[in-house]
DNA sequence: AGCTACGTGCTT
DNA sequence: AAGCACGTAGCT
């Protein structure tokens, strides 16, 4: 609901070039969705400086060449001074306001989840009882992505990945947006995630 | 009700 | 082992 923090003034990031590339795209779909909150934004951002290199920055190359959608939103991100501060308010004060909110006990990485329990160490705390399926079984419960790693941050999907293209029948997210946490095994792994976490707080806090 | 994406089984 | 396809949990 457009309540509370009502999205800043730059919302016209939609009506834009922006929106008709993405809508045009296989990532659209993507974004259009995403842009419940319309914040493709923050995710340059995070791309710029995490993830970019892997994927993104990359990618982006090939796009301009063949596909050529994506990376036009980069770089007009990039490119306007303008739209260089309106996002970095904007991502500033998401960032904030999830700090604020999630401050409670926990620092800002745990903003993945407000109410239902994921731990950052990955786990998905079963919290409650499994409502569906036998009282007795653990119920198969989906984690969740942790929401800090770095594809976890990152909001719009390459669009070109086995993922992005087999959408419609794979059903899974863009591969460079796969949690790091969820990638591994289900009972594997410690709290690798903590450390970056931290790091995220630092960054974002 | 519809969408996104996790879990898992099957195929390559 | 990696990728694909499907079922369905979780969320809006």
């Amino acid at each position: 609901s457009q309540t509370s923090l009502s999205p800043p003034s730059w919302q016209p990031a939609h009506h834009h070039p922006n929106g008709n590339f993405l809508q045009t795209y296989g990532g659209a779909a993507d974004c259009g969705g995403m842009s419940k909150q319309g914040h493709a934004h923050a995710d340059m951002m995070g791309l710029s400086e995490a993830g970019s290199c892997n994927g993104g920055g990359v990618m982006g190359g090939g796009f301009l060449g063949g596909l050529g959608l994506p990376p036009g939103v980069i770089v007009m991100a990039m490119g306007s001074a303008d739209a260089g501060s309106a996002f970095q308010m904007t991502g500033g004060q998401r960032a904030l306001t999830d700090c604020q909110q999630h401050a409670n006990s926990s620092p800002c990485p745990s903003a993945s989840s407000p109410s239902s329990g994921v731990t950052a160490a990955g786990g998905v705390a079963l919290s409650s009882t499994s409502s569906s399926s036998s009282a007795g079984a653990v119920a198969k419960r989906k984690r969740k992505r942790c929401g800090v790693c770095g594809p976890c941050r990152r909001l719009i999907n390459c669009g070109v990945c086995s993922s992005c293209r087999n959408r419609k029948t794979g059903h899974q997210i863009c591969k460079f947006r796969k949690c790091e946490e969820l990638k591994k095994k289900p009972g594997g792994g410690g709290g690798v995630l903590e450390p970056s976490a931290l790091i995220w707080a630092d960054l974002t806090c």
